[in-house]
DNA sequence: GTCGTTGCAAAGCCTTTGCAGGGAA
DNA sequence: TTCCCTGCAAAGGCTTTGCAACGAC
């Protein structure tokens, strides 16, 4: 990353204020609110710069396709809603720490992806079940 | 599925003797020992018509794109070489059972995609790490 | 003979790349 | 002024789709 220029700094400042992963078409929409004439293939390419430089982490996931999110959060996983298809990001890790694999494999890094029902999308199916009293 | 052609009886036959999961260029290969003229848009559509009869599964690999295995195997979990870039089936599962997310959402499913050095590659890489004697 | 299935080619996504012009240092 | 970076358009992978011909039943 040679020269700062406003797209770059735009893509750094949503990723700043940004509480959750981000796919490359939300970037777009929100870096235009800071530079309109910013183009996909921009994008595309700050966001390979900023990984390259470990300021941000790519997610390939599962339903959602690429996701974007900053290295310095703590460890955590996703979980992905098939209700609302909302990804959402989980603290901590359930993994166990011993028995992860066989003797023999080295594990390095891994990912986890949940999916099931949010607590939104339970509480709205919870009230369509009831019979609303009138 | 209504009529039993001889490029679907080529699939089934493919992950009937398939140990670990496939990806499409794989499928189509072996495919071809079976049917010469098959076609990948064939492949693509059958794989989705098993899929679909929850025959198969379709994994959404980090490293290496879309991968299918039988829905038949045991619960089971990937990991990834990032020597000699193989997806390996580990067996068992080391998520821990409670605790898994927090309160309020309801995991159905879930996928963890272990990532390292399999022992294959770390043996070579310790021999190549040891002085020969000659 | 029907009509579900196939092969082929075209088109659709998402992502990358070539190029000329623009802007940071 | 230099030359890195951008926008645009074209091209690349992978996957899906339209269509006429084929073949399972």
């Amino acid at each position: 990353m040679k020269r700062k220029t406003s797209q770059k700094i735009a893509l750094e400042q949503i990723f700043i204020q940004q509480e959750r992963p981000l796919g490359v078409e939300e970037i777009l929409q929100q870096g235009r609110k800071f530079v309109k004439s910013l183009n996909q293939a921009t994008v595309y390419r700050n966001l390979k710069i900023l990984i390259d430089a470990g300021w941000l982490r790519k997610i390939s996931h599962p339903f959602l396709g690429n996701l974007y999110e900053r290295t310095n959060r703590v460890h955590h996983h996703h979980f992905h809603c098939r209700k609302c298809n909302k990804a959402f990001e989980l603290p901590g890790c359930a993994l166990k720490e011993d028995n992860i694999a066989p003797e023999g494999f080295i594990v390095e890094d891994h990912e986890i992806f949940l999916s099931g029902i949010c607590p939104s999308c339970f509480k709205k199916y919870s009230n369509s079940q009831q019979v609303t009293p009138h």
